[in-house]
DNA sequence: CTGCCTGCAAACTCTTTGCACGAAT
DNA sequence: ATTCGTGCAAAGAGTTTGCAGGCAG
């Protein structure tokens, strides 16, 4: 038997607001731009249909050891990348890395254990931040 | 003018219960561990004391994405490390990562950032786990 | 004696959940 | 009709902080 899931007005909006942002997000920033397409959505709404879209793998979750979990639309870029996370202007970078899996399996089949997934994160200043007290992605946050 | 750390019961309790530990630990868990060396800690000094230590590089903060945060004693590994956490059993295994830090130095430059830590995570099953629903590892946890 | 350290409890942030209502199939 | 989805507000977990008193230097 399938669980079937409805399509309803909050829940597209929460979609269309998830895949029409090119950058991570948190919860809180997913409610205003959910609002801004459908003011009904509300927050309980919100924390209920992200893990229906992570699950689904529609929407990855990227923890970068801040207080709140950050998200990022699946747009199907390849499963091996990397985080760079500026620590001046907090802006999260993607990138590749291609030895990424490899890694995984080799460090963890010596301890016994099967690899599931693999993160990797660099955290780094930004030398124009350090400079000019700006730098030019500071703005490109979602508001 | 340097600012004074003085020598308390209760740092002496924490330090003591820090680096007798072989394992990571949370801040509860750390409590609890300081309390038996002596009663009078209390919650607020552990967390308090934590970012003493990980600022001076006594300890260093692990972040596996979970609830709360953990913490380990540096005793004087190498730096390069990589996380292998067992979805199963929860336990959190400390390797070599050689590479680790040139993998950022590269990445980073090219972003135009000057890398400044490097964060590598694995996370697996452990088959043990999986047939027999124990495995060896499984009671290792701090109590 | 002075300033740092402490415990307590309240506050805080992010997230989850119980409940009764409302909507989709 | 039945099941699933929703908003609200309260609860929850982990952590931080204001305050008044206490102890180290």
């Amino acid at each position: 038997m399938t669980k079937s899931l409805r399509i309803t007005n909050q829940r597209l909006a929460i979609f269309d607001a998830v895949f029409n942002h090119a950058e991570h997000f948190t919860a809180e920033e997913l409610l205003d731009v959910s609002r801004r397409i459908d003011p009904l959505v509300s927050r309980a709404t919100v924390y209920r249909t992200l893990p229906i879209l992570t699950e689904s793998g529609l929407v990855k979750e990227i923890d970068i050891g801040r207080d709140n979990k950050f998200y990022l639309a699946n747009k199907g870029q390849k499963t091996e990348r990397a985080q760079v996370v500026c620590l001046d202007c907090e802006k999260i970078f993607e990138i590749d890395a291609p030895f990424l899996e490899w890694y995984g399996n080799t460090v963890s089949e010596k301890l016994g254990l099967e690899p599931e997934s693999q993160r990797l994160q660099v955290h780094a200043r930004c030398l124009k931040m350090k400079d000019l007290q700006t730098c030019e992605n500071q703005e490109e946050r979602m508001v």
